[in-house]
RNA sequence: GUGGCUAUGGUAUAAUGGUUAUUACAUCGGUUUGUGGUACCGAUAAUUCGGGUUCAAUUCCCGAUAGCCACCCCA
């Protein structure tokens, strides 16, 4: 008696020099210190959260599914591209190339950047890997990182995630209404209501015909306007349309528009456009001052925005048209295509804001089991065990840097798993193992060669009945 | 790129020209080491940075940085 109990006072003793140990250890975990220098994403960068992981990956399994229902192959071109690529394909006058664009000289002296966007990155493949020779169109779809050095906002980043879909080689309108219908789809599918800009642009002939009607009519309204009208006249004039200032909305009811100044073609194709659209439901809204900012753009122009969005979801969630001078811009044959392409970051901002207002939730990863073990021996069991149903389909949670199993149970708990499983010393002498149900909190004990078929039997994901 | 607003633990917040900077959530530990949900106790953790005014600044002023808002533009 009197041994065991100083054996006991000793091993505590002991413990309690262990545990001070271990707690300047974990003192040591994470943290910042004082006075150490520490280093900040960069202006406009951002880290995406595990516990924003959810979103995101919806977000891709969501892209990729509809790609491949409607047949578009994925591709992945260079973060880094000759600079002249996106000055020649998005236009030297535009904000994107004058101001937005990462340039620099590599250590070969060449003049790079960081991607803007992708069309012309999957356009120049499509040029230059011979993409021309498969069976046309081509349909493609990429995701991935896109940089602009814009001033930064929420849903605005430096480096902001698109995905996009290209279809080259294909003057159909079904075409452009498909490429709609992806983007619709895309935000259906996520439950997020949206409704479509749409707008057409005509060929560079029609469009110029047009601004210079446009300059005209404004020109004699010059005394109306307000300041940044009359600079928009020097600069973009189709931007005119665009413009917020109240002084200005008289002149810009009464301004013509585009689709009047539009060839019998361009017209008759645009208005097929739209009765794809009708028959297939998509709400859009003509809007006749959609112009966008890339040069490349003909005909159709279109932009997804969110219904009824507050503060930063308010902006454009994607956008996108035909193009049908670039393939040729860029050194192929003369080739019509289209694409689009949704920002993601702004999505996601928009699918959170919606899903909080409206008590929607994402899925989360559900867990069937949590794996407790308790002592060193199970512990060791419990790996090898955990080790021998990997690949059983049943998704285990376990902890096996907690000793104590009520702690263990805790997280159980929290992960609201149905079943837990616990080994202790005596069902690793006893080759068993306690299945415990955690609702009602009755328990069994199965033989551990059946812990698989034990837990499949009560899982009703493995039920076969349904099948 | 232009103009404006803001900056307190991981998150959300309170307060103040003057002792030890409030609270909640989260995190970690515990309430005798083999049984969870509740409860209780405890621990960790913050005034963005740099100047100035002042006896004294987290608080007032200036600057930097970052975030946000509007414009521009766009995703």
């Amino acid at each position: 008696m009197k041994n065991k109990n100083k054996n006991v006072k000793k091993t505590n003793v002991k413990k309690q020099a262990v545990k001070e140990k271990v707690k300047k250890i974990d003192e040591n975990k994470g943290g910042v210190e004082k006075n150490k220098k520490t280093w900040a994403a960069l202006r406009g960068m951002h880290d995406i959260l595990p516990k924003e992981e959810k979103y995101w990956k919806t977000m891709y399994n969501v892209a990729a599914k509809s790609a491949e229902y409607m047949q578009f192959s994925r591709i992945e071109t260079p973060i880094l591209e000759e600079s002249s690529l996106f000055i020649r394909s998005i236009g030297k006058g535009t904000d994107v190339v004058e101001k937005e664009m990462y340039v620099f000289e590599d250590a070969d002296g060449g003049k790079i950047c960081l991607r803007p966007e992708a069309t012309a990155s999957v356009v120049r493949a499509y040029v230059t890997d011979g993409l021309w020779n498969n069976p046309q169109p081509v349909k493609l779809w990429y995701w991935g990182p896109m940089f602009r050095h814009d001033r930064p906002q929420a849903g605005r980043y430096r480096q902001f995630t698109q995905v996009g879909f290209e279809n080259i080689g294909i003057l159909d309108p079904a075409a452009d209404a498909e490429l709609i219908m992806i983007a619709y789809n895309f935000y259906k599918d996520l439950n997020l209501p949206v409704e479509i800009h749409i707008n057409s642009i005509g060929t560079p002939e029609e469009r110029e015909r047009y601004k210079n009607e446009l300059l005209n009519y404004y020109r004699t309204k010059k005394s109306y306007l307000c300041e940044e009208c009359r600079k928009r006249m020097q600069k973009n004039p189709l931007r005119l349309l665009d413009c917020k200032e109240e002084q200005c909305q008289g002149v810009k009811e009464e301004a013509p528009q585009i689709i009047d100044w539009l060839s019998e073609s361009s017209k008759s194709y645009f208005m097929k456009v739209l009765e794809y659209l009708d028959e297939l439901g998509i709400p859009y809204v003509l809007r006749p001052s959609l112009v966008r900012g890339l040069d490349y753009y003909t005909h159709t122009v279109f932009e997804v925005y969110p219904i009824s969005g507050e503060g930063a979801a308010q902006s454009a969630l994607g956008g996108g048209g035909r193009y049908d001078l670039l393939v040729e811009e860029l050194g192929g044959k003369a080739t019509p295509a289209a694409g689009m392409a949704l920002g993601i970051d702004r999505s996601v901002i928009y699918m959170k804001e919606y899903y909080q207002q409206n008590q929607l939730r994402v899925e989360k990863e559900n867990y069937d089991i949590f794996f407790a073990q308790l002592g060193d021996r199970a512990k060791g069991r419990a790996m090898k065990i955990l080790d021998e149903l990997r690949g059983s389909d049943i998704k285990i949670a376990f902890n096996l840097y907690k000793n104590s199993l009520k702690t263990q149970l805790d997280i159980a708990n929290e992960l609201k798993v149905p079943y837990a499983l616990i080994l202790g010393q005596k069902e690793v002498q006893e080759g068993t193992i306690i299945i415990r149900d955690m609702e009602s909190g009755i328990q069994e004990i199965v033989d551990q060669k059946k812990i698989e078929t034990a837990l499949k039997k009560k899982l009703k994901k493995f039920d076969d009945t349904n099948k």
